[in-house]
DNA sequence: GTGAAAGCGCTAACAA
DNA sequence: TTGTTAGCGCTTTCAC
């Protein structure tokens, strides 16, 4: 270790004021001499002093850092999501903090009790994990928004993806490219029309929804064969589930899937089967990440735009932290999308 | 928000001793009668007491956070590398922070300056960035640990990939698989053998000269032609390099490719000009993403434990942070590799 | 325009 | 086994 770090009295014994002088010129605030303050910021980037955010929130109470909580790291979507939220938070002068909770209801509970979330640690939430309860977060009482919440009267500020209209868009795509027996893999069990009508706090029910839609526009059938249900999001799902509809001969000729990698890993498991895409079926999937872009063939999907997202979502955030008094109200947004037809459809 | 989280304090009013003790018998600390020990952990789960981190890194000049430090947070690699590192420092009773540089010397000597790691606000940092220089860690004296710095002779822990025994493996096998003309797909520029015999600083000429050295022992050519340079490590420049080889018939059987992103990149790049892998030519990535075991083809890659690196990497940390007086030397781990067969160099 | 006083919540060191 | 003292480095408040 080196030498002790430099403090605001060493800057203020060096530039003969006080701390409190030094404090200010440093934060730029109104009150010091144009002198005085260069002198104090000449001192200060000589010394190489950083300002200790530890003391500074300890006394303030606002420490400057967010708190981004995902699921995970390393599927593909959660990893472009933390970089633009990362980004939008630095753009706006905070620090992103970034943490995992391996969709484990108690691993979120836990990370919304530890200490980091007690005391000025962070300044607000947002998240996009599961078990993340609207309970919890206004127990705590902390800024908080949510991604992809979609509840129905949300208690908490919302970003959502475009669930119904996309997944809509996605499989009228389908149709407009000649599918005519399509199936749609999720992880949400076939549900019948009254099911689907009412309101549902995940995602892949509203997205389920809006491809029946588009299907019962068509005069096209959607019933319990026609939903294929997957255990998980990532690729290994999908090529289960591949495997199973090559095995079974299920005679689809189009598929919606609920995100790009089971997508990526559908495509995967027809090729160990000799089932070519698009040749022989052609597949959609959701969110738009990158690797889509890059894949054999290249994958068409329903693009959200999460640059967009991070800054409503850090711009929500923020009107509720610099709100002195809570006298905001939760607000739901919904993002666009953009359909991008690849080779997978073609 | 709510009524201010409780403090020491409350408790201590409750129980009807003082804060002191209170402190003492949440930490665990011997000293405290297991009765008032019980008492003050039953009002502090009441009240849902957490310790104010600020508060006790201030005074304890620890803060139980490690940083980790990437480029970036979406290319597979890094998405994994950060999974493996944030999960291990976990395990040890800590709590990551990752924060990313872009890649830009700037904005990493800007992290290392941050207000954030002067003071206590890191106990330590884990390093895989650009510009992360040896002489600014010295200069900060914090401990920090290098991930992939390959400098001969360091003055900072570093934990290494086996970049030039897995580049080596890598063509072995290719050679071993009928290839004859092999490419070598980097972003270091073709050096000559005396530069390649110099120690470098970073992985990729490291690399380089493995690959070169299974061509020479071979008695396969290794001259520029067979270096094909690329100015990025995802997958359009791998893209990019797959559409200038296929254009000019550059004739090879056999490419490796310094990283997984770009080998996949090679493989789309190749399908736009109908040029199939393994059958017209054999491809080999570096690294081991997951990615490449859902690809199609499936990716053939030198596969490295990201595990038991971010273990090797935490201990070493940890040994830095708990060593009172810095008595330690710096050492340098590589790590070991397994060679993934699959269907690009089928 | 500058400074003095006070204390954020916690813990190391020592006293009782 | 418990308590007292003191202070980490900073910022808020208010006096000058």
């Amino acid at each position: 270790m080196n030498a002790k770090a430099p403090t605001l009295k060493d800057i203020a014994e060096e530039v003969g004021v006080t701390p409190m002088t030094v404090s200010k010129a440093l934060r730029g605030m109104p009150g010091v001499k144009a002198s005085t303050r260069a002198k104090v910021l000449a001192v200060a980037e000589r010394l190489n002093y950083r300002v200790n955010v530890q003391a500074s929130s300890l006394k303030s109470g606002r420490s400057g850092i967010i708190r981004i909580m995902v699921n995970e790291y390393r599927l593909p979507f959660y990893a472009q999501l933390i970089d633009a939220l990362s980004d939008e938070v630095r753009r706006n002068g905070l620090t992103p903090f970034l943490q995992k909770t391996g969709y484990s209801a108690e691993s979120a509970a836990e990370a919304m009790r530890s200490p980091y979330f007690s005391g000025s640690m962070f300044d607000g939430t947002i998240a996009h994990a599961s078990g993340v309860t609207e309970a919890g977060i206004l127990k705590s009482g902390n800024p908080t928004v949510l991604l992809d919440d979609c509840a129905a009267n949300p208690a908490v500020s919302t970003v959502n993806w475009p669930n119904e209209m996309g997944a809509r868009a996605g499989v009228q795509h389908l149709i407009d490219r000649g599918c005519r027996n399509i199936g749609i893999v999720t992880v949400c069990p076939y549900m019948d029309v009254e099911d689907l009508l009412r309101d549902h706090v995940s995602n892949d029910p509203v997205r389920l929804r809006g491809a029946r839609s588009a299907l019962i526009d068509n005069g096209l059938p959607y019933d319990p064969e026609h939903v294929i249900r997957v255990t998980g999001l990532n690729e290994p799902q999908g090529i289960d589930a591949a495997h199973r509809l090559a095995d079974t001969h299920a005679g689809f000729d189009g598929y919606l899937c609920m995100n790009d990698s089971l997508a990526l890993g559908l495509i995967r498991g027809f090729a160990d089967r000799g089932v070519r895409v698009p040749d022989d079926v052609r597949v959609i999937g959701f969110d738009g990440i990158v690797a889509g872009a890059y894949s054999v063939p290249t994958l068409s999907t329903v693009s959200v735009d999460l640059d967009q997202l991070a800054q409503i979502a850090v711009g929500q955030l923020l009107r509720q932290i610099n709100d002195p008094d809570g006298d905001w109200r939760p607000t739901a947004t919904t993002v666009g999308f953009a359909l991008i037809a690849r080779e997978s459809t073609r």
